[in-house]
DNA sequence: GCTGAGTAACTTTTT
DNA sequence: GTTACTCAGC
């Protein structure tokens, strides 16, 4: 109830607020009309259309801070949404520095699935759960409704449970509890879909659990069905804020109306041309039917743009003018200087790659009249992950060091949640889940029987799976190795259950370092400890050091970085519920690297240069949108070509292919409709590189010009003088040499001390053998990434003998 | 019960 | 081309 009746945490921030209010307020210093406009209407519905690099973030930050220091709301009774992390973390930092101190009492500051657990667990009950429900991941999810499918004898070949998730996610996103689900919906999935939804609801009771979409599913229900509950929390958020209201679906829209129906004081803030998750339930509708959701509302057009050049602002406003469905808003900025965007077509995907590394390079050094750019000023944004390669491959052959944003987060790695499911089960034994995960990892020589077995154990006895497994053992159920692996296996449990119950008298100080607050009678173990003894004594540690394949050896330090973070809290219940909710990755922040990442990771930052390749038709607007969605799947793919424009402050340069490499084919593409809709007085087409080994580049870019030129007959876009007069200029323009991409002449210091026939490793590609030396470089048979040539710094040697 | 070979499928992703 | 998943054979 601390975040209720808690007021402690902003005595001093109220009391300057006093203060302040002679003053001219200082946070509101800077900020341009429209942002001040946003921040001054506090009463009533506000919508905040921000364009992108238009100062959201700063007239958000600016309107909490102005709502506390006037005194109109406490920080506990101010309720912000966000949808990241990320973002919450953010917005709780910026305000602190607007403040000008440390505020603790934000607590309602945060994601909609973090506040709403928080709610949940107060209300728990209401649904049928109890307050230390557990909250399942998407992993956790398939396994049961795997299990529910195969129990209902149905073929899971013709229907994945894969889809009935997909199903299920998309009705949840849409607030459809099993009773609601409109009968034109009666079809999914075999027509077995809403009962086996109903099912899986009522088997995540049975586990007191909860998937992500029920945490708002949950929440809505209560609010509607029980109006003493809504009410009290309708007082309580004297003012609700939500950022990206472009991504809220149908649920956090509910949610969100329930709890503002009272007073109506809801700021959304957002951008329509940059929703970019309809495929996960986001509905731009949300934001384009506000006026009329919230009558009186007051909306605030942020248009001035902070980021990138006109030019750039130019090309982006000139694609996202393709889609109808708009609210429209018409960027500008101050700025007058810059680059246009630069346009170049390419044989295919690995001349791409080339082209970018040299062009990063160049940019490194600074050339045609452009500043020296730092690595990390620089990204490169994909459509689709696969893209990805190219890069890494090229990049890591020249040395170019980069960063890949997004891919597999640190609590989704296998290892990561073995060992998680083993502490869930010291801490929750009634959580057959974790118990099903871990029976048999590493391998205990129980399969399907075995398991089989413990369960029905289990079932005929009433009790969970680590007790069904005890009585299994106990009557001798499971035969040989496996039986007396599993009593080993219980036997552990016990045993590590017991350190937790006696975990608790002893605390960390600030070094990290054990110390004892009571007398030192009974053994007992820092939840740390504990965690290792774990891991350890159940033979997972060993199971990875015994692992030879090159991956083994980051999944041990990934279990060391796991037994790292506990550092950061008290015990493990606590550890494990702020893990579900927080998925973040820490970047390895050191050293200047290129980022290469999706255009949906991008989303909300901006970098000084910013290479988009594979502009093709298919690859992107991605043929599977425009399948499936339609004319909606395309505009939001121009939606997305919008925001990868607007990423770039300075230099954005939009790249296509005429040949790419797809699913272990060539295919020949087409230049994308994007490329037709850049107004062709913002964008520079550049001559394509040098002729490497032979002339068929040249033959590639005639073929893709004349399809261009085809194309623009067919958009009348590009017959504008001004495009001939591009088109001719850069005919005309000498085809520059082949750049020599290193120095030829070998630094001392660079010559490897590799021999030819030894035994290597690699950080991605593993192990191989040397069977070429050229200076720095290294040509490498991996066992198994196939012959491959790598800077010599990204090889360690083996104490294996060369074979 | 485990391992290796063969086979489908293959965007985007946060919580 | 890669990966995740299934089935047959040891």
């Amino acid at each position: 109830m601390s975040d209720f009746d808690e007021m402690d945490a902003f005595e001093g921030a109220s009391l300057s607020a006093r203060a302040m209010a002679a003053r001219p307020q200082p946070y509101l210093d800077g900020l341009n009309p429209a942002q001040r406009a946003a921040v001054e209407q506090m009463d009533g519905p506000v919508l905040m259309l921000a364009g992108a690099g238009t100062g959201k973030t700063r007239a958000l930050t600016a309107r909490i801070v102005h709502l506390l220091m006037t005194g109109r709301a406490r920080p506990n009774e101010v309720l912000a949404v966000t949808f990241t992390n990320k973002a919450a973390r953010e917005m709780k930092n910026r305000v602190n520095q607007m403040l000008g101190q440390q505020i603790e009492g934000m607590p309602w500051l945060g994601t909609f699935h973090a506040i709403c657990v928080k709610l949940l667990r107060r209300h728990a009950e209401l649904v049928g759960l109890k307050s230390n429900f557990t909250i399942l991941d998407t992993d956790d999810q398939l396994r049961l409704l795997k299990q529910l499918v195969s129990a209902a004898g149905i073929d899971d070949k013709r229907w994945p449970a894969r889809q009935l998730a997909g199903v299920i996610d998309a009705w949840k996103n849409r607030a459809l509890t099993p009773d609601k689900i409109p009968s034109a919906d009666a079809g999914a999935y075999n027509h077995k879909g809403v009962e086996l939804y109903a099912q899986y609801q009522r088997r995540l009771i049975d586990l007191n659990a909860t998937d992500f979409g029920d945490l708002l599913l949950h929440m809505v229900t209560i609010f509607q069905k029980h109006p003493d509950v809504l009410e009290q929390y309708q007082r309580w958020f004297k003012y609700i804020l939500v950022d990206e209201y472009q991504d809220t679906n149908v649920a956090q829209y509910l949610w969100l109306r329930l709890l503002a129906s009272g007073h109506k004081n809801i700021c959304c803030v957002g951008d329509d041309d940059q929703s970019i998750y309809g495929w996960r339930g986001a509905e731009v509708g949300n934001i384009l039917r506000f006026e009329k959701d919230f009558p009186g509302s007051h909306v605030v057009r942020l248009e001035q743009n902070y980021r990138s050049t006109p030019h750039i602002l130019a090309a982006a406003s000139g694609v996202i003018a393709g889609n109808t469905d708009r609210l429209g808003k018409t960027l500008w900025t101050e700025e007058t200087e810059g680059e246009m965007v630069r346009l170049i077509g390419h044989w295919d995907g690995e001349e791409e790659a080339r082209w970018i590394g040299e062009e990063i390079e160049a940019a490194q050094r600074g050339t045609r009249g452009l500043r020296a750019m730092n690595l990390d000023e620089m990204a490169i944004l994909v459509r689709a992950s696969h893209q990805m390669r190219a890069f890494e491959d090229r990049f890591l052959t020249i040395g170019l060091p980069y960063r890949v944003i997004g891919g597999p987060r640190f609590y989704e790695r296998l290892e990561i949640r073995d060992a998680m499911a083993y502490f869930r089960i010291v801490v929750s034994p009634d959580n057959d889940l974790a118990f099903e995960r871990i029976v048999n990892t590493p391998k205990r020589g129980l399969g399907d029987k075995a398991q089989q077995t413990i369960q029905i154990t289990a079932r005929a006895n009433g009790v969970n799976l680590v007790e069904g497994a005890r009585i299994a053992v106990e009557q001798g159920l499971i035969k040989g190795k496996g039986g007396s692996e599993l009593r080993k296996l219980v036997e552990g449990i016990d045993r590590w259950s017991a350190m937790l119950r006696a975990n608790g008298t002893r605390i960390l100080d600030d070094d990290d370092s054990v110390v004892d607050t009571e007398t030192d009678t009974t053994p007992d173990y820092t939840h740390i400890e504990l965690a290792e003894v774990i891991l350890d004594d159940s033979g997972y540690t060993a199971h990875w050091q015994n692992d030879k394949t090159p991956e083994a050896p980051g999944r041990l330090e990934n279990l060391k970085e796991l037994i790292n973070q506990l550092h950061n809290f008290e015990n493990l219940q606590g550890f494990l519920e702020h893990v579900s909710l927080i998925m973040d990755n820490e970047q390895e922040g050191e050293g200047a690297k290129v980022s290469i990442m999706t255009l949906h990771a991008a989303k909300g930052l901006e970098f000084p240069m910013v290479f988009l390749p594979g502009w093709e038709d298919g690859l992107f607007p991605s043929q599977r949108s425009m399948d499936e969605s339609g004319l909606k799947g395309l505009e939001e793919e121009r939606r997305l070509a919008y925001v990868g424009i607007t990423r770039a402050e300075e230099v954005c340069t939009i790249s296509f292919v005429s040949n790419r490499f797809v699913f272990g084919q060539w295919q020949s593409a087409l230049p994308s409709r994007f490329i037709d809709e850049l107004p062709a007085d913002h964008v520079d087409v550049l001559t394509p590189p040098g002729l490497h080994g032979g002339n068929y580049g040249a033959a590639g870019m005639a073929e893709v010009k004349s399809r261009l030129h085809d194309a623009a007959a067919d958009a009348n876009v590009y017959n504008s003088p001004g495009w001939r007069r591009l088109q001719a200029r850069s005919q005309t323009r000498p085809v520059s040499q082949p750049r020599e991409s290193r120095n030829t002449t070998i630094d001392a210091s660079a010559v490897s001390s590799f021999t030819v026939g030894e035994r290597v490793f690699h950080q991605k590609f593993g192990y191989g053998a040397v069977v070429g030396i050229e200076g720095d470089k290294l040509e490498i048979d991996f066992e198994k990434a196939g012959t491959k040539k790598v800077v010599s710094k990204f090889i360690t040697g083996t104490d294996d003998i060369p074979f």
